[in-house]
DNA sequence: TACAATATTGCAACCGATTGCAATACCAAA
DNA sequence: TTTGGTATTGCAATCGGTTGCAATATTGTA
């Protein structure tokens, strides 16, 4: 046995002593060809061992039937539901997926991008990196029409869908949550304000302060990375503060979470004097004592709504008159935020 | 424009007024092409906005540059990080990624499986699906010589290579810890025996038990999926035993953190009534109070060896004379398991 | 029986890059 | 100027399906 040896069409239709064609055909059931006849080129293929070759069908039909995906990290607890929804999807139409990630840079995401493109992936699902200030590099997708969904981190772009939470709507609430609680001094630990989800939640942070006539401490923003570290620095801050703040929001659970732990080493009382919200929902902020308060919003979800909306795009089941899909979160509320009595107090 | 117009290595070719051939190795920097062809190839490739098309290219070469991942579920943290290191290995040495979940059932793994190969992957990261039986879908793999390189969940197969940690020894190291902090009456949560790593993790326990002549008690036992209901469910029953077992070990962190809130619920004492200790080393073993004692490894390096071994392997770097890689693991200890005292009364 | 209509099948070009081998160009030494 | 060797380049086949259109077969109807 040659370990290159392919069994093609070919050897299909030589065997039944029909054309090339016609095996090509019956192999996909084309309605043109006779009954009788696909039965015959199945059972052979079978027999023989085919295994359909995608890339000289992919060569000459121009389309791939696979989705690139481009994100800033994989070994992320929200990623990895979101990858879950799209793969689900993919697999379910009948697209390959590949997936490449940018590391948080804009230099490897300009090279993941090139990938993407040069694999000729019929359309791309893209999450912003950390630091990308443009989007130039998917020039090619927008010239070629290949088209492109954004969720979660995205971009303003006329000719692409995004895919997002109303982050400012849930960076409010949260805020509006920890001033109902009795805060009066709240921390944010927020991201890159480049990407809409830290801007926007930063800034529905700073409306709640406002409509609530709390003056915006500067002092007491943090911007930078949001990782545990984030989490552990701001802590230290601000037990070096005259007077330590009563509240923080943290855009995501895994610095709120170090948060916690942190001014639990401390020997501060949450919530009694400080009260602590993330966003995400992952489930360490379920088990973490006190749990959580966080905002939820469906990661397997998005997946699968970005997932969807860019296979139809592909296949033309619509084309997309809209511009945004934004999906529903929600505030759940634990023990970190939960303090005695201050609730019916502060509330109204 | 035509959104279907590709430009090609013949209107580069046109263009200068040289060969296709020319081109295509000028593209590549092969040194039979004059430096100056080469630079003006470059140049009119940039300036035409010249792309490359893989599948023309791999179609000839009989050669992807992409490696297939199969695994049972995506948004696993364990499995989140070793993805992570499996793509960086594989971007790194020009490999593209294709993923796809079995979603824990044979059915889609053997799906996925035969998309692989028709995607003509030149090979194959593959973790087993819960309830796999055998390996007849890997036949096409094995018969045409494209290889296959297992990881954490592997199964015996002469031609393939496993990555793997001494589940075995992890179990009886953990095990034998319960028992050095005083446990008699330990229970164990393990997943299907089918897998190696759910079987050899129970056998090390069992090994453990016998070692200190403590008998094995098949009532304390439960056998099933690995989440957090499993965790719940087993505390349920433990409570309602004449008596308390003083020890749990989980095959996995989630299930295991599943039984410290839960019993915690119940207003059991831990480590103090019940010594707790999981497996995987996942964030909420870190975060949840008491602290999970645990097994480490390391699944970034996991995922990165699989890769680096399996593009070897198909680079020919060398022909895998090795049958198994093991990993290192690591006994992380926590206050799960931490009893006063008992530690230096029972050692020894 | 003849002819139109429909059902099946085949021909041949095509997708775009790669590569073995032949051909040509170039240069230095004889 | 000729010869041999090296440096460059080109020819043409190839990878394995797909598809527009033509060709042939089959069926129904007048």
């Amino acid at each position: 046995m040659n370990k290159n040896k392919e069994i093609t069409i070919y050897d299909i239709a030589r065997t039944l002593n029909i054309s090339a064609s016609t095996v090509s055909r019956g192999l996909r059931d084309h309605e043109a060809i006779n009954k009788e006849t696909r039965k015959k080129i199945h059972a052979t293929a079978q027999r023989l061992g085919y295994q359909h070759n995608k890339f000289a069908s992919n060569l000459r039909k121009k389309r791939t039937n696979t989705i690139g995906l481009v994100l800033p990290r994989l070994d992320s607890n929200f990623m990895s539901t979101v990858i879950s929804g799209i793969e689900q999807v993919a697999k379910f139409r009948g697209y390959n997926l590949i997936i490449s990630q940018s590391e948080e840079t804009y230099e490897k995401e300009k090279q993941c991008i090139a990938t993407m493109f040069n694999s000729r992936v019929d359309g791309l699902l893209f999450s912003l990196a950390y630091d990308t200030e443009n989007l130039h590099h998917l020039d090619l997708f927008y010239k070629k029409h290949v088209p492109v969904v954004y969720f979660d981190r995205v971009y303003e772009h006329p000719d692409f869908v995004k895919i997002v939470i109303d982050n400012f709507k849930a960076g409010y609430e949260i805020t509006n949550h920890l001033i109902d609680r009795g805060c009066k001094r709240i921390v944010h630990l927020g991201g890159n304000l480049k990407r809409n989800v830290y801007r926007d939640r930063f800034n529905g942070y700073k409306k709640a302060l406002k409509d609530h006539d709390i003056p915006y401490d500067e002092s007491l923003v943090s911007i930078g990375l949001m990782n545990e570290n984030a989490g552990i620095d701001m802590v230290h801050k601000m037990l070096k503060m005259n007077k330590l703040p009563d509240g923080i929001f943290a855009s995501n659970d895994i610095s709120a979470v170090a948060c916690i732990y942190t001014l639990k080493q401390y020997g501060v009382k949450i919530p009694d004097e400080v009260c602590v919200a993330g966003f995400n929902n992952v489930m360490i902020s379920k088990v973490i004592d006190p749990g959580l308060t966080t905002i939820y919003y469906p990661g397997k979800e998005m997946g699968e709504i970005a997932a969807t909306t860019l296979i139809n795009i592909i296949e033309e089941k619509y084309t997309p008159k809209m511009n945004t899909i934004i999906l529903k979160h929600e505030l759940v509320i634990r023990q970190s935020t939960l303090r005695n009595g201050v609730s019916d107090e502060s509330s109204g």
